[in-house]
DNA sequence: CGCGCGTCTTGACCTGAGTCAACTCGCGCA
DNA sequence: TGCGCGAGTTGACTCAGGTCAAGACGCGCG
């Protein structure tokens, strides 16, 4: 998990590609095209490679180039201050994109790392700028990933703005659930691959308070959790500790 | 500054408008557009409207149709949860872009309101997509801000999620004196045109605290502020605040 | 000209989450 | 087989910022 050295960078084996035949095109940057559409993205998109868990995809400062979908495996992106203090900004899924961040600067502004091994699809930005004129569910189908982008982040400020520390975890619980549960996995059983410091990251709490909270969540029978593997048990009890508060 | 009644929504007079001689075409949606590029973006924002302090640009859940300029006043957007605890998600100004939440659902995600008597050139989105197939440079800067939006937000994540109140305010103060020197002000002096209430559901703290610290930086000589107007003394010591804490 | 209301300020007190520290657990490695 | 180390847990204590309350200030309105 130790973010590795420069060298081990993303690099070598670039496995074939195809948008066609990947189980997350429903979920993933072609959404809604015709086959005629898919094919011309899959020319578009001809790199694949795997991350190992615990390195960089991209860092901060780095040219922008390509946006990423990943295929399988598991990130987190996060922008760290001069003086150490860091925030994880998100954690992203398989069909997810990574490196919206890089086109407002043409360098990137966070760093993507790998939480687990993982395989990601390049996407070369000008590529796709200009197959975008023509096909233009696609350019649609980014604006919309952008846009959902920005409301994400703003659901986020919520959180870090206004909510406790319990609802934080209990959104971030909720949150992933969904998240799985569209990607055809269990909803109330999965395996958390980030550290406790890294949600803590993410929620704007310490590593102390995420785990005395899991324990919490856990004597009051909401969870189960054993390590990284997690079971919700009343995913309507993790509601009801949301909207309730504060009234 | 209450957030006026529905009937007071964004309407009648339009006004005449034309980027090419409007003096924000530097900051705008026209950066780096050629004349006659210029001149088919002109056609397309036929819409101008002045929006009433107090009032709404639009509303969370209205239908997506448009992006909004803003040609003057100030804006804020917000989200507000069902039991009433909400979080300032930005202050706009002239020259910058509301709206773009909209475009991943087809409808707003968050509330946009007049701080100040305000003037917005109206975007339709639709039309601007089409031609943004066209004009490259159009396109881009689409792109541009929106990339940069989701960077911004990002640096407000790490401001909830890592800061202290002081910082924060600092942080804020300091962004806002950069941006109003981009458009031509001055960087030390201006109007908050907000109140402590809004500036502390933006920063994730208190009124009462915002108030405080208004109250210890004038103490410390950083500021000097009588009601909403601030002059900024020491601008290095504003920044000093950053960094050197935590290390 | 004075009333009322919303915004702001300030003080006293409280508390949720942070800090610090000790300890456990489990994994990788020699 | 046992050592070392990073991740996680838990307890005791602290403190930054929230809460509550009183009062000041200033503006619009009758």
């Amino acid at each position: 998990m130790n973010p590795s050295t420069p060298e081990q960078e993303a690099q070598p084996p670039s496995i074939e590609t195809s948008c066609s035949n990947c189980n997350l095109r429903e979920l993933c940057l072609p959404v809604g095209l015709s086959d005629e559409e898919m094919r011309s993205v899959d020319q578009l998109i001809n790199v694949r490679r795997r991350i190992r868990r615990g390195s960089y995809l991209y860092r901060t400062g780095a040219r922008f180039e390509s946006i990423y979908a990943i295929r399988s495996g598991f990130f987190k992106t996060d922008i760290i201050l001069e003086d150490g203090r860091d925030q994880v900004t998100g954690f992203q899924m398989p069909g997810e994109l990574l490196g919206l961040d890089g086109i407002g600067s043409d360098h990137h502004s966070c760093n993507a790392i790998a939480l687990l091994d993982s395989e990601v699809c390049y996407i070369p930005f000008r590529s796709m700028d200009q197959l975008s004129r023509e096909i233009h569910p696609l350019r649609h189908h980014l604006h919309k990933i952008m846009s959902r982008e920005i409301v994400r982040d703003h659901g986020v400020m919520l959180l870090l703005g206004t909510m406790r520390a319990e609802e934080r975890l209990a959104t971030f619980l909720l949150n992933l659930s969904q998240r799985f549960t569209a990607r055809g996995f269990s909803p109330a059983e999965f395996n958390l691959c980030m550290t406790r410091h890294e949600i803590g990251t993410y929620l704007g709490l310490k590593m102390e308070t995420v785990s005395r909270l899991f324990s919490r969540f856990q004597e009051e029978k909401l969870i189960a959790i054993h390590k990284k593997y997690i079971h919700i048990l009343d995913i309507h009890g993790l509601k009801r500790l949301l909207n309730h508060r504060n009234a």
